[in-house]
DNA sequence: GTGGGTTTTTCGGAATGAGGGAATACTTCT
DNA sequence: AGAAGTATTCCCTCATTCCGAAAAACCCAC
């Protein structure tokens, strides 16, 4: 979120303004979004009003909400991965098999994105919904996707996002963190231990296209007493390599 | 898709059409959506670097896609629907329990917009993206909701919208839709009979809130050798009103 | 009903920014 | 290297955004 002033379109971007302000507070009046939004009432109503023409806002009575058109623009984005239609059912499979959270992540504009959640048996769905971002150095699929990426592109997400320590347990030195990525390059597996959340593990496996750069991840998390010792170490870990193969195999016959 | 003209904010709606635009093209060049949309290069140039500033485009090259900000951000509109959470373990169950696909549909800008859907053993998966829409007149969970609804707003979305024919059995005359809505009302569920699309039997019954209006619908569909003979008039219908009941219960305990 | 407080919507005017066209930079193929 | 096609920049003009204030709509209590 750098400076976002210096967009050609100036409208645009007051558009846009008003529909993040919209996100934050869930449903607002004009009055509320004037409180967040330096622009006055009239603005506000004209872009609320363009927004609601275009489809992109909906009204019940002087409560403005963003509408469902984002999530079938949406649909549309995330139909466009490859990754995404055989993904589902491998996610699904290792949930089922894991009993765990199973995530599809893509990386999209720098930043990790879910594309997919299911849950398995004893998972309860505190976080992981579609689109969701994640931070790369911190997460499981993060790291895996960072460990088969080229290194000038690491570089310049790591420069651009820094290392923000989320946990005592957070890698916040780049150092630490090529090490760390060297280790899940050889293994073919990143672990995360609590570094971006107090109490969740993580494991995942990247997903590389044929030119070698990384199309996504697949990923299981849990709570740590689920996730330690030998599950932690070996059982887990070989659900997850193998469901990566899979989807490599898959994705390598389709096209 | 009336006029689309006489927006208070012409650069927002100038920003749309781009949008549009990249959804039907899927994946553009500037050149290419220079020949759809009634603009200059350099407008298009200057709408497509605002919209990747603003996270809604990204570009491979010389290719802009939608970006998944729209995933995430209509992942907060459906969020906001109350009959989501309850409505995805309902939905779900139904879809094991029929074997068929079942969906949670609900009424958002005189449209019905589907807000989940889960696949059963044996169906495929052709359509019921969430974001997608459907008609209301031609469909199960569309009457029902239409059957539940206050006269006025019926009429509203009628006159709007129109009684499209989709095949031989869509009921284009008002006097046959009403009367079909009482049928409706008195039963408490909706049957579809290859009235949208050919081979596409669907049955769906609606969710009222506690003032009466709808909040949603709740549906099975599949193809018409699966949905047949007491299959279709009392099997898969006991099972609709079963969800529905206790999607009831479930909404009226929540608040 | 009637009226006060609140919120939305309309209206005009001034400054700015959107948009078109042509020139330039860039990339890719021959 | 040259050519063809593409993206990007530049500049100028007219339309438009944006604000402040006034008007209208709405909700509440009385």
């Amino acid at each position: 979120m750098a400076d976002r002033e210096d967009t050609p379109v100036k409208a645009t971007a007051t558009s846009a303004r008003v529909i993040e302000a919209l996100l934050e507070l869930e449903s607002a009046t004009i009055t509320e979004l004037d409180d967040h939004l330096p622009h006055s009432k009239s603005t506000i109503h004209s872009h609320l009003e363009t927004l609601e023409q275009l489809g992109f806002v909906v009204r019940d009575n002087w409560a403005y909400q963003v509408s469902l058109r984002f999530l079938e623009i949406g649909s549309v984005a995330r139909n466009r991965y490859p990754l995404y239609q055989p993904g589902v059912s491998e996610v699904r499979q290792l949930a089922t098999a894991s009993g765990l959270v199973a995530s599809l992540v893509v990386i999209e504009r720098q930043r990790g994105i879910c594309l997919y959640t299911a849950m398995g048996k004893k998972s309860d769905r505190s976080f992981g919904d579609p689109g969701e971002t994640l931070p790369l150095h911190c997460t499981a699929p993060g790291k895996a996707l960072l460990a088969v990426m080229a290194p000038e592109d690491v570089d310049s997400i790591i420069d651009g996002h820094g290392l923000r320590e989320y946990t005592e347990n957070t890698l916040t030195s780049r150092a630490a963190l090529d090490e760390e990525l060297q280790d899940i390059q050889s293994r073919g597996i990143a672990f995360n231990r609590e570094e971006w959340r107090e109490d969740v593990r993580g494991i995942a496996a990247a997903v590389e296209g044929k030119t070698g750069s990384p199309v996504g991840a697949i990923s299981v998390r849990s709570p740590t007493d689920t996730m330690s010792g030998k599950r932690f170490q070996q059982d887990i870990p070989g659900l997850v390599i193998s469901s990566a193969n899979r989807l490599r195999k898959a994705l390598r016959s389709e096209r």
